[in-house]
DNA sequence: CAAATTATGGCACTCGATGACACTTGTCAA
DNA sequence: TTGACAAGTGTCATCGAGTGCCATAATTTG
């Protein structure tokens, strides 16, 4: 079975050891036994110590696992940065940074949407609802999309090859680029029934939205 | 002597009593003996203990003034958001919100520039600074913004008399220029000398570049 | 099988944070 | 002035997250 998620392990080395394969199990098991209690008991109701006994490890393994509680979460979340990044550097030259930009992040998502053998999409928004409505674990999110913007904007002006220390576009498309992203994400969540194909749809609204919502006064409809 | 920064306990009530004035001084001493020390030895190699050793109170009494050690930094730059969001309310309803936000956002800081009686200013560049280069101040103060952005779009859709559950525009233009805001600031940060003019110039800088970086390739010159 | 690696467990400890209880002090009414 | 009453504070106890250290068990390698 491919059983191919993100809650697995990344293929970081081919190590094909028994070793490995524990390793991985242990990680594997850690998460999918916190994530099933802090859906049913909230993030911060959950001691690691819980979690730890479902699984049968000492808590002093959790941490040789996760830099902390909060990491298990965000790292997640961050798997999913680091495919934008992928994508976006297998993007064509020819692409200005914006349609870059936008293709990168229609493409993931829709790649998530489509993986009907594996529960990626699901998990995923299992855990962005989680992060969306632990202050502590946003907090933890929020501050690694910041730090991917100056991994974004740099990616940008190499591409574009300009310097990203004199020339302040890079960052300034990355910083609201990566701002709509995370917009159109929040906007999803308020709907229950959203899937992942929505955050694509709000996206493309927001972006369509973008010059009517900055200029002049919105008595008229939005364009 | 005036001593107005915003080191001091925001003017809630106009209670004068003795009592009042006590639990500000102490309040203020933790204040600034917890920022000294942070500049100090740093935000995370400081404990409570050596904050409230400073001053001569118990940690608990730490608590009842700070939700927490976080909390003691973040709520100084909220204090900024507060001001921000109340100059935007002041704001003419003639103004578009484009406008009206890009006015209350200089507007403000500004203000905050020309104090020369007191040291808000060199406060607020301090904190900043902590913060930017404190990864968990960082995580709470961009939680912080996230927070902000809601009453911001509510604040707009409201000048504009729009539904905000409708139509997406106010969140889209909240989110838009806060991010541009947090932008400034971060770049200011980079540049020891800079001052809070700066921050200004950096927000004017990015607005009139907008267009240029989110069209077409950046082989032109930023407009 | 023996030796070198490496994951793990257990223990003690620090630190942030909270709750309970008692003490002191400022405030207000009689 | 006196006597509540409330508010700020200190002390003590406790919990959970996270870390350093060392012993031990599992795994790999020779």
């Amino acid at each position: 079975m491919p059983e191919s998620s993100i809650l697995e392990t990344p293929p970081v080395a081919g190590g094909s050891d028994r070793r490995e394969r524990k390793k991985r199990q242990t990680r594997d098991a850690l998460l999918r036994a916190a994530l099933e209690l802090f859906d049913a008991k909230g993030y911060e109701q959950t001691t690691v110590r819980e979690i730890t006994d479902a699984v049968d490890v000492s808590t002093r393994t959790f941490f040789r696992y996760f830099a902390s509680k909060e990491d298990l979460v965000v790292s997640l979340s961050a798997d999913f940065s680091a495919s934008l990044l992928d994508e976006l550097r297998g993007r064509p030259a020819t692409e200005d940074p914006f349609t870059a930009l936008h293709g990168a992040f229609t493409a993931v998502f829709r790649e998530y949407a489509a993986q009907s053998g594996s529960d990626s999409a699901a998990v995923y928004l299992r855990i962005v609802r989680l992060i969306e409505s632990t202050p502590p674990l946003l907090a933890g999110y929020l501050r690694n999309i910041h730090e991917q913007q100056d991994v974004v904007a740099a990616t940008l002006a190499e591409r574009e090859g300009v310097d990203p220390r004199t020339d302040r576009r890079p960052q300034l498309a990355a910083t609201i680029l990566l701002a709509l992203v995370g917009l159109s994400v929040k906007r999803s969540l308020t709907d229950p029934q959203a899937g992942i194909d929505s955050i694509v749809e709000e996206f493309e609204l927001a972006l369509s939205q973008l010059d009517s919502a900055l200029s002049g006064h919105w008595t008229a409809a939005p364009a």
